[in-house]
DNA sequence: GGAGACGGCGCC
DNA sequence: AAAGGGCGCCGTCTCC
């Protein structure tokens, strides 16, 4: 590898051509946030033996001037377009390769891990060292607005360029058109509407004021209690020895069966205070003054968040959502945290859901034809089963309805009877009873359900993403029922989420 | 003092 | 033997 400190010559049409951004010092709670860091190098591969690097970021726009008929590859192409365009004005491009995205569209379910540092062991034998990534946030690394890498920091940087060149033709041997096809039809389009996403405005006052009265509660709690009922090993010793004597753990869960098990010990009161203390711990902690200050960024004049979304970090090729997760923003007991979640001056705020989309995609693939019948008809499909299963018109308020969504959406993931009667503390005939009645009503759903358990290799969602399974793992059967439909239900979303910025 | 495992818990 | 799937973040605790 050959390193050149220069703008590189423009190569021919369609070359492949790496790119890698570095940056020094960024804050690594907002690592996807233009407003981090501040330019280190650019180092640029369309041939194995040559690595050019720029290190002064008024030479960016010429450099991808120059590359625009080609192909550009990435590692993670949402972090280094992100950035990039701060430097250079970069519309949407149907040239684009990610590494990181598209080794998920092959892999997922097989492997677990895909940085760059995985990818170059797995596809080229090649073992890098990661850990000087790490110098480039040191504050010596950037001192007075001069960009000064170190010999050793520019042959890491080009390094990276130089493999993420390799593992995309590595990759492009191996992919199917199907592989392709999700990856130009559905992923790399959500990859631009996540980039482009301006996020949300943010109510500051009423989510600082949620925080300091929720830490204010767990506090008072606290005062009372002669252990910290946020540590899972002290709770679990002091309930023992106060009168929950063979106590396992103790999630929520639990301590509400031990409640019930053990009627007039002193470990009552204080398990109840521990349930309550750890929900507003879990309120001023994950959802308090951290989130302020992590997540929340001013632009003109307005406080607004802006996650970090990833197109397809679950194996299942669901998005997820990081800095801040904002997919698990309470809302079961209170709506005062979404609530802070507001339309951007001069915008609406529209909240969408499917109705029912798992049961409606299980009834595409199993074609069970009850189900199609109920969705055709334009029927709750819990309560339908709730009705044939009680053999009486139920409500939809009636409790028994959402105990058979449970139900159906359990059966979805491989619920067990054992599991339901856990659960729903109820005798394991009840259990019984209540899953053959749902599988007696969606027969050919029934039969899907074991035609999916019993493969071995891989499972495919409706476009046909693969999810590889693990035949060692007994949790391969479950994975094999769920994946299609939480995978298929992942891809209508995006389809959904593409079409709407395109709009 | 930082890294990582673990238990726990928020959401769909 | 285990006993619905998928995530990300927090605090505690251990280890180095």
């Amino acid at each position: 590898m050959k390193i050149i400190k220069s703008i590189p010559p423009k190569p021919p049409k369609n070359s492949f051509v790496a790119l890698d951004i570095e940056l020094f010092r960024m804050n690594p709670k907002q690592l996807h946030r233009p407003t981090s860091g501040k330019f280190a190098a650019l180092t640029i591969c369309s041939d194995i033996n040559t690595v050019f690097i720029i290190q002064n970021k008024e030479d960016v726009p010429e450099v991808l001037a120059n590359l625009d008929d080609c192909v550009w590859i990435f590692q993670n192409s949402k972090f280094d377009i992100t950035h990039l365009r701060r430097y250079a004005d970069i519309p949407q491009r149907k040239k684009m390769w990610d590494t990181l995205v598209i080794d998920r569209i092959l892999w997922g379910g097989y492997f677990n891990t895909f940085s760059l540092d995985d990818l170059a062991r797995r596809y080229l034998d090649i073992y890098i060292d990661k850990s000087l990534q790490k110098s480039f946030g040191e504050p010596k690394a950037f001192a007075g607005g001069v960009a000064g890498m170190s010999e050793e920091q520019i042959e890491y940087a080009c390094t990276d360029a130089w493999i993420t060149y390799q593992i995309a033709l590595e990759q492009k041997k191996i992919m199917t058109k199907i592989d392709f096809k999700l990856w130009r039809d559905i992923d790399s389009h959500t990859i631009w509407a996540f980039m482009e996403f301006q996020g949300f405005a943010f109510d500051t006052l009423e989510w600082k004021a949620l925080a300091e009265r929720n830490e204010l509660r767990w506090q008072e709690i606290d005062k009372g209690l002669s252990f910290n009922p946020h540590s899972p090993k002290q709770v679990l010793a002091y309930l023992k020895k106060t009168g929950f004597t063979d106590l396992k753990s103790t999630d929520k869960a639990t301590l509400e069966k031990a409640i019930r098990k053990y009627p007039d010990t002193d470990a009552i009161e204080l398990a109840k205070k521990t349930i309550e203390s750890k929900m507003y711990r879990k309120r001023s902690g994950t959802y308090g003054a951290n989130f302020l200050d992590n997540f929340v960024e001013q632009k003109n004049g307005v406080d607004i968040i802006i996650p970090d979304l990833h197109v397809n970090k679950a194996e299942t090729g669901r998005i997820a959502s990081s800095s801040p997760n904002i997919q698990n923003i309470p809302i079961r007991e209170t709506a005062e945290f979404r609530k802070c979640f507001i339309a951007r001056p001069g915008n609406k705020l529209i909240i969408a859901d499917y109705a029912a989309q798992e049961p409606r995609i299980m009834a595409y693939l199993s074609q069970d034809e009850c189900m199609i019948k109920i969705f055709q008809d334009k029927k709750d499909i819990y309560i339908e089963v709730a009705n044939h299963t009680f053999d009486e018109k139920i409500t939809k308020a009636d409790d028994r309805r959402r105990q058979m969504k449970d139900i159906v959406l359990g059966i979805g993931y491989g619920l067990t009877e054992w599991g339901l009667s856990k659960r729903e503390n109820i005798s394991l005939k009840e259990a019984k009873f209540l899953v053959r009645s749902v599988h007696r009503f969606f027969p050919q759903a029934s039969i899907w359900g074991e035609k999916q358990a019993a493969k071995r290799t891989y499972v495919t969602t409706i476009p046909g993403r693969k999810v590889w399974l693990n035949p060692y793992s007994n949790q391969a059967e479950k994975n094999a029922r769920n994946s299609p439909i939480q995978g298929s239900a992942a891809e209508m979303l995006k389809l959904s989420i593409v079409r709407m910025h395109k709009e």
